[in-house]
DNA sequence: TGACATATGTGTGAGTTACATATATCTTCT
DNA sequence: AGAAGATATATGTAACTCACACATATGTCA
C-alpha cells in the first residue's frame, strides 16, 4: 500500500520555487519534506526539471560561485507562476475528493 | 492541469463494493460520483476488477437473473477488506500532505 | 586510501493510462 | 420498422510514467 504521492512532485516543486531559486538535489529535499517522503528518485527529477524548462515552465542557469560541483539554479517564470496557481485550484480539489472518500470510508454502514 | 485522481480508483472502487455486490458499469457510476469525474473509463476498470480477482482482492459470478445484457458481480473478499483498511490508511497519511502542500501554498510569503 | 555526502545526469524494463474499437441487450423516439 | 442511445462487458495499443540501476564529478573526513 503506497501511497500515491508522486503526482503531487509536480507541484511540490513549483511550491518550492515560489519560495527562490535552488537546484535539483537541494528541491528534492525540499519537496521530499513537504510530501514525507524519505527518497525522491534524482534521475526522474532532473528528467522533470528539464521538461518544465522545455515547457517554460522554470528558467535554469550554472553557478560555479560555490566549491563543489556546480549547480544549476532554477527560477519560476511567470507561466510557471501561473501554472501553480492552476494546480492550487487542482490540488484544493483533489484535496476536497479525497476527504469525501475518507468520510464516505469512516462513517458507520 | 487535471487534478491526480486515477491513484484514488482502486480504493474508491473497493470502499463502493463494502456497501455491498455490485457490477462494473455501476461500479463505475459510483466512482465517477465519488471522485467527481465525468468518465471513468470502462475497458481499463473490468481489466482493473479482472486483476483485482486474480489477486483475490475480489470474487465474481454471473448474474443473468435480470433482462439486458449478463452482469458480472462482483464482491469484496476479506483480502479485499484488508486491503482497504491498508488504503484508508494510506490516503489518510496522503490527505495529511495534501493538507500540509495546500497550507504552504496559501500562505503570505 | 576508502567511504560518504553533495550534485547532475542517462538507460531501461515494467507497469499504467488514454483513447479507440467490438459486441450484446434493451428502451425510446420518429 | 429503423435509428439512436443507454446499459454492460470486453480487447487492442501507443504513449507515458515510474522505479531502479548505473555513470560521473567534487569535496570532506577518518
Amino acid at each position: 500500500m503506497k501511497p500515491p504521492l508522486t503526482p503531487l512532485i509536480e507541484p511540490a516543486l513549483l511550491i518550492a520555487l515560489r519560495d527562490g531559486t535552488s537546484h535539483g538535489y537541494d528541491l528534492a529535499d525540499q519537496i521530499g519534506e513537504m510530501l514525507g517522503i524519505d527518497r525522491i528518485d534524482h534521475g526522474n527529477l532532473y528528467r522533470g526539471l528539464r521538461r518544465l524548462e522545455a515547457e517554460g515552465i522554470v528558467t535554469s542557469q550554472w553557478n560555479d560561485d560555490e566549491p563543489g560541483r556546480s549547480k544549476r539554479t532554477y527560477a519560476l517564470t511567470e507561466v510557471g507562476e501561473a501554472l501553480l496557481a492552476a494546480w492550487a485550484e487542482s490540488l484544493r480539489f483533489t484535496h476536497e475528493r479525497l476527504t469525501a472518500l475518507l468520510k464516505n470510508y469512516e462513517r458507520k454502514p
